[in-house]
DNA sequence: ATGACTTATTCTCCATCTGAGTTTATGTCA
DNA sequence: TGACATAAACTCAGATGGAGAATAAGTCAT
């Protein structure tokens, strides 16, 4: 029995977003994810993580969604021995924040998630940067065919257009190819950080496109740019802006407040605000089967 | 620190569909889904389950996803005493299996997942249990507008459609209603594994729109229609048959063996094998932001 | 005050997709 | 042989989505 007791801690994917950069927050100088014991006093583990996440932010967190869970961390530390060794279980989690004040010890960070992943950010264009990476990645793959089609799939090339979702599986593929310790090629992290990081960033890209999370980045009013930027940050992509609005006012999930923006430097923008939702979102879907009304 | 220590345990939601009914692998009668310690002699999680489960099922899991760690189970047990007291982990994951012959001991057991869940079963129109299912949720919604819109929106009354992806939603109304141990509102299980079922029934239901997951549950060759009925199993509605093929054939994931059925009982229809995809599966998307080429 | 420049907001257009059937083909079975 | 069943292909109108033009309403330098 003692053998499947366990080491449980929780660890933390925190996003805020500022300056239309988006942050991630992280603890020693930006080489690991905020992560901490799971104690007995915590009632579940969505609270438990709360309770902490609210005391080194001194913000109240408004989104949060279990990530994944991981094991298979130290399996380099128990191979060859075969000893009974404690297991190690992170349990991660994905929190939006609104903004990042600072308060906790151990100098916590807000950091852009694109240090760690330079190659996600085609705001101003393909990055620079990929034009190295996707060279080093099809060397790699050499006359491997698949290996091949992974690259050109995943990095948008080829013809291929560029998929933000990705994230995670561009990682994994740098991993194998083992590039990820390479200098250039993004800031790294202790342990598997980068990579749990990663997982929060493509659940975040492909969330945001079915459900309204954004709001729990937007300030209480905004403008239509606003929430245009936001979501651009997130999905690291620019988006069409009248095409924008458009699916925006569909949704419904937003009012006038009746007040404008004068900050804007052309014409001033009416503010909105969120209006939380009809009823419990969803319906706003995507993918749908051929329904067969009868 | 051992404070953090906790007992981490394995659970299934393992799925297979015969005879156009999807089935889950219970044990202890029904009453319970299939679990285990998490062993140190795993090397993943993953690779822990896969192992476990062919042992149990004598068949190899085609999929297998982690859906979400679980650790509020017994809070009650802890309520009061505040003694530190080990902590018990459920790490459920979602498996598929092509067929379903069992081996292992303790009688495990395939059942229909509708035994569980008799509402979500909307293939021969709204079920008759529903009627008096709503009438309780909506005795319990009283004047509260807010409860009372959330029933119509779950359960599809009022107008609304029915939407086949929100079952744990629907369930954990029923349960915050307290009917989820009424007699006629489906069977019950142990502890919280009915609401593990739920999860993975959701989950699965999701998937399956946007992520060629139907294919694992599928045999070598099969007829278009087969591959329907496989669909509104999982989904628990009907689709519309044209509009259907039209959808698959389009996702290009099939391909004719060049043979025929002859089983249909009228005309004999083509078979089908799939086509393990072009790259990656994905870009069959669904839901998608205004990208702007520039 | 005026014209250049910026951003906001509204429209338009057209190709594609989707929902909901029809129509025609090809078997089995009484 | 005709009734019945299912398969497979085709139709068509309305909704959706990508792309960009047109118009509105500010700021700012001259």
């Amino acid at each position: 029995m003692s053998e499947s007791l366990a080491y449980a801690e929780l660890i933390a994917v925190l996003v805020a977003v500022t300056d239309n950069e988006p942050r991630v927050m992280t603890i020693d100088a930006g080489e690991a994810l905020p992560s901490g014991p799971f104690e007995t006093s915590h009632r579940t583990l969505q609270s438990g993580l709360r309770a902490w996440v609210e005391s080194q932010t001194g913000h109240p967190v408004g989104y949060l969604e279990q990530l994944y869970t991981f094991a298979d961390r130290d399996r380099a530390l128990d191979a060859g021995t075969g000893a009974a060794q404690t297991r190690h279980i992170s349990i991660g989690y994905l929190g939006l924040v609104r903004e990042q004040v600072t308060l906790g010890a151990g100098r916590p960070e807000w950091r852009s998630w694109y240090e760690y992943f330079p190659w996600e950010d085609h705001r101003d264009g393909r990055p620079d940067l990929l034009t190295g990476l996707s060279e080093r990645l099809l060397d790699w793959a050499g006359d491997h065919e698949v290996r091949r089609q992974r690259v050109d799939f995943l990095f948008g090339l080829n013809g291929q257009l560029w998929n933000e979702d990705l994230v995670l599986q561009r990682y994994e593929l740098i991993y194998e190819a083992e590039l990820e310790k390479e200098a250039g090629f993004g800031r790294q992290m202790a342990s598997d950080h980068r990579r749990i990081l990663a997982t929060g960033i493509t659940r975040l890209r492909a969330k945001i496109k079915y459900y309204p999370v954004v709001f729990e980045l937007m300030p209480d009013s905004f403008t239509l740019l606003d929430l245009q930027r936001m979501t651009e940050a997130l999905a690291g992509v620019r988006l069409h802006k009248s095409n924008f609005r458009r699916q925006v006012d569909q949704q419904n999930l937003i009012e006038e407040t009746g007040e404008m923006s004068s900050e804007t430097g052309g014409r001033p923008a009416k503010l909105f605000r969120y209006r939380p939702a009809v009823v419990e979102a969803s319906s706003l879907s995507g993918a749908r089967l051929p329904y067969s009304r009868h």
